[in-house]
RNA sequence: GGGCGUUUAGCUCAGUUGGUUCAGAGCACUUGCCUUACAAGCAAGGGGUCGAUGGUUCGAAUCCAUCAACGCCCA
């Protein structure tokens, strides 16, 4: 057989996944056997594949590859979410660049120009993950703003509302100026920033006196309702009662008392604008204050404000200060370092703002779902993550559920004329709620207003495990009852609270039971500068480039290379690199044993026959070491075992012993066998490299026109001896010394050499060493040979005679050196022995292990001293 | 400010309930090899007082306390 000397990945990975797709290997039905299930965490209609994208879906990949070959009915349910905060910016600026406005656009005209935007763009990523081998079950692809999906999501608002979780309320909310619409507290980035703190003089009523306040934000003044000072600071009781002034506009403000107030911030005065700031809110509310909302909901500002009006926050906060000044109030101005909150999804510097919003109250919701992951019921991989979460559970706050958007589930309010509201899933039903409500059988559609607003994106992800499987509509259907609870999710841990959370409430509210068994929290992808990914600095490799480049199997191997779960991983090139190597290890290791000759009259060798003994035993260590691995989700150990089975252990030692001379051919047994081997290393590598294995495992046999190795089941462990295995290791250890001394003595390998045992010696693989050394002869000794080389492995000494090379000084230095270390070690180990609380206090296993220590430390001690005595004769 | 976590070889990380023959791996590094599967390779080698201090223990990388540095989350 020809076969290429570089493994080119191109030219097999699409024909193998062309060939997983028409055979439909990746789909799957409910039947007998035991279910594996994974959602994918929905990426965004508007992404591009990122590295997160390519971590996160390789993990998910070989889960679900592993699971299939053992036999389970593998689901993996693909999808992409609507996103819509980001989808709607981008649409909003593609029709700006087009010059149309939004706002010149009805609701209907714009979400045509949406759809249209999420058809040409929304599948890419999806597209993207096929190149990296994803094994999806295409056919079950959702999106969450498919029909059932978006009914799913209404049923559920309504159910929520009819419980009571779900309700209208002003509340202080962040605004986003740019997007003109509420955002959750989760979509808040907090940025520290350089700016100035402005130190200001109100005048107080009736006095010549002035009270000093300091602020970040002098524009707000213009909303101030009172000047507030701690109860127990002295400096301003003579004040209590008086009335203080706003300055510029002149308007008249209580002084309140209240022990929020820092008494050791600025000069202990704080000023409250209840409309404006979250704590000076809550002040407000305790003592009635009056409540002044001067931005509209762009940021600029609104007659409330009187002065500036129409003028954009920061601009006015400049004018507003120049104001100050020339009237005299302004004290001084500082720098200041403050911590501010920027949008995630446009980046404007979020408004603090009371408006009514939708609420979903969590209280409830969260006690199950909290105590079902204390428990274990639910496993967080790494468990490291039970304690932010319990943080965060145990301090829930209601959830913001309404956004000033158009692009998503429209809430499902219709507000009457006479101010009051139904929630009903359709205008039908809204109409005739609302009769009943308010006994007017007059109303008709049009006294009907939906509510404009639209729902959080992840108040429709929180139900994913269950919508996928249409559990919402149809709670008793075939694939919810067969797939549910799935069995893993793999997602990031930065929306463990936007999205793990809150699908383990809705899980069980709605089912009553887990979303998923286990959580595989990946890390953050970051550059080898520990600096994180990002489109603005430009460090992240475009991963179609990587593919192309590498292979998807040697990205694959890359990414899993360094990701040990939860902790973050520094990406680089060269690990993709390394994972194209071993893909071309491979490939040769069976472009070798594919190219022997067969030759079925010749017998087996002695060295063949052990070798294979010897990895029979080693392969099914490595089966029992994966299943553990994976049990744990160490996937970075897992691939590292097989990394080292593979090149170490199969190519270095076992392939070195059982490939026969140079053009000799090889016996039909050991081939065989071989072939066996190899075939059983491709099933085990396959979740982590599914092209290379695909393509060797189709050339290793003739495979029927169904086969796959995609489908093939898994090489279960057989037991082995682990007194075997570790006779090799004594084996590789005299080979190696043997190939020590060849290159110290500048012996060249052609050269055969005999071998002198003295003490115990297995000889159960002394082919192997006669082969893998090019020793000719290997006897058992009693005396020191004269004019040898020696070294010992463990307690037994071997000696390789040779001839006018033996240099006897160098020889001496050797053996004293290894004798002192020797002794040295046989003392540490007396001193646990002679000391009566250890043999008093320590497990016998222990004791015994130390006595055995010391026995043998004298032995060698013994050998050596004779041979240095030999020596110096 | 509150909470959580990390610190082991040049780098990235393992290290089970404290106890195998001086703490392991991959990469990087050094030396010798274009040996007939693979230079994207082969054979061998060096490298760590386990962040610091104190304690518990017969015994500590592992348990406890304090400190330091770094990171993440929340405010």
């Amino acid at each position: 057989m020809d076969i290429a000397k570089k493994y080119d990945p191109s030219k097999v990975e699409q024909k193998w996944y062309q060939y997983w797709m028409e055979k439909g290997f990746f789909h799957s039905e409910p039947d007998e056997r035991e279910p594996y299930t994974i959602v994918i965490p929905p990426p965004n209609v508007t992404g591009v594949l990122h590295m997160g994208h390519i971590l996160n879906n390789t993990i998910q990949d070989i889960l679900i590859r592993r699971a299939r070959m053992l036999g389970k009915n593998a689901c993996w349910v693909p999808g992409t979410d609507h996103a819509s905060i980001a989808t709607e910016a981008k649409v909003v600026e593609k029709l700006r660049e087009e010059g149309i406005d939004k706002y010149s656009l009805d609701r209907e005209e714009f979400l045509k120009h949406a759809w249209e935007w999420k058809e040409k763009h929304g599948g890419i990523i999806l597209e993207q993950l096929k190149k990296l081998g994803a094994s999806c079950d295409w056919n079950r692809t959702k999106f969450t703003m498919d029909d059932d999906m978006y009914e799913s999501v209404i049923k559920v608002f309504i159910d929520l509302y009819e419980k009571g979780y779900v309700y209208r309320g002003v509340r202080m909310v962040n605004w986003d100026p740019q997007a003109k619409t509420a955002i959750s507290d989760e979509e808040v980035n907090y940025k520290e920033v350089r700016s100035k703190l402005y130190y200001i003089k109100y005048p107080v009523d009736e006095t010549d006196q002035y009270i000093e306040i300091a602020t970040t934000r002098p524009e707000t003044i213009l909303g101030d309702t009172a000047v507030c000072v701690h109860p127990e600071d002295t400096r301003y009781t003579h004040l209590y009662g008086k009335e203080v002034i706003v300055p510029v506009i002149n308007r008249k403000v209580p002084l309140i008392l209240d022990e929020y107030v820092d008494k050791e911030f600025g000069s202990g005065a704080l000023k409250i604008t209840p409309a404006h700031d979250e704590n000076d809110h809550e002040i407000g509310l305790r003592h009635k204050l009056k409540i002044i909302d001067i931005f509209n909901d762009d940021g600029s500002l609104n007659e409330n404000a009187e002065i500036h009006i129409g003028e954009d926050r920061f601009e006015a906060r400049e004018n507003f200060v120049k104001d100050l000044e020339k009237e005299g109030y302004l004290v001084k101005v500082e720098d200041y370092t403050n911590s501010i909150g920027f949008s995630e999804r446009t980046d404007a510097v979020i408004e603090p703002k009371l408006s009514t919003q939708w609420f979903c109250r969590m209280n409830e919701m969260a006690r199950p779902a909290l105590e079902n992951v204390m428990n274990n019921n639910i496993r967080f991989h790494p468990p490291k993550f039970k304690n932010t979460y319990k943080h965060w559970m145990e301090n829930i706050k209601d959830w913001c559920i309404s956004r000033q958007l158009w692009w998503g589930q429209r809430i499902p309010a219709y507000y009457l004329p006479d101010g009051n509201y139904v929630v009903a899933e359709n205008e039908t039903e809204a109409l005739k709620k609302a009769k009943r409500k308010t006994g007017n059988y007059e109303l008709t559609f049009n006294d009907l207003k939906q509510d404009p607003d639209v729902l959080d994106t992840w108040f429709s992800s929180w139900l994913w495990p269950i919508s996928v499987f249409d559990g919402i509509r149809n709670p008793d259907n075939k694939d919810i009852n067969y797939y549910y609870p799935t069995d893993d999710l793999v997602t990031a841990p930065e929306i463990l609270f936007f999205w793990v959370a809150r699908m383990i409430m809705a899980g069980y509210e709605y089912r009553d039971e887990k979303p998923f068994g286990n959580v595989y929290l990946t890390g953050v992808v970051r550059d080898n500068q520990r600096r994180k990914m990002s489109k603005s600095l430009g460090n992240s490799p475009d991963p179609l480039r990587l593919i192309n480049q590498y292979g998807a199997d040697g990205v694959r191997v890359g990414m899993l290379l360094c990701s040990p779960a939860g902790n973050d991983l520094l990406f680089d090139e060269s690990l993709t690199e390394q994972g194209r190597n071993f893909g071309n290890k491979i490939w040769n290791a069976f472009r070798l044993v594919k190219n022997w000759e067969v030759d079925g009259n010749i017998r087996q060798p002695e060295h063949s026959k052990e070798a294979i003994e010897w990895f029979r035993n080693r392969l099914n260590k490595a089966i029992e070491e994966l299943d553990k691995q994976f049990e744990k989700f160490r996937l970075s150990d897992a691939l590292m075992n097989l990394y080292r089975l593979f090149w170490d252990e199969f190519s270095s030692w076992y392939l070195e012993i059982v490939k026969p001379a140079y053009k000799q051919p090889v016996d039909r047994k050991t081939y065989e066998l071989t072939l066996s081997f190899f075939e059983q290393l491709m099933e085990l590598l396959h979740p982590i490299m599914p092209f290379i294995t695909e393509e060797i495992w189709q050339l290793i046999y003739d495979r029927g026109e169904d086969e796959s190795i995609t489908i093939t089941e898994m090489p279960g462990k057989e037991s082995y001896e682990t007194s075997l295995i570790d006779s090799f290791e004594k084996v590789k250890e005299i080979i190696t010394s043997v190939r020590n001394i060849r290159k110290d003595k500048d012996i060249p390998y052609n050269e055969a050499l005999s071998l002198q045992v003295n003490g115990e010696h297995m000889v159960q693989f002394d082919s192997v060493i006669r082969k893998l050394a090019n020793i000719d002869t290997i006897e058992e000794i009693r005396e020191k040979p004269e004019n040898a080389v020696s070294f010992m492995v463990r307690t037994t000494e071997y000696y390789i005679p040779v001839e006018n090379v033996l240099d006897t000084d160098e020889e001496i230095n050797k053996l004293e050196e290894e004798l002192e270390y020797t002794r040295g070690f046989l003392q540490s180990v007396m001193k646990k022995l002679n000391n009566e609380k250890f043999v008093g206090n320590a497990p016998k296993k222990v004791v015994d292990r130390e006595k055995k220590k010391k026995e043998d430390a004298e032995q060698k001690i013994k050998t050596l001293e004779e041979r240095i005595n030999s020596l110096k004769k």
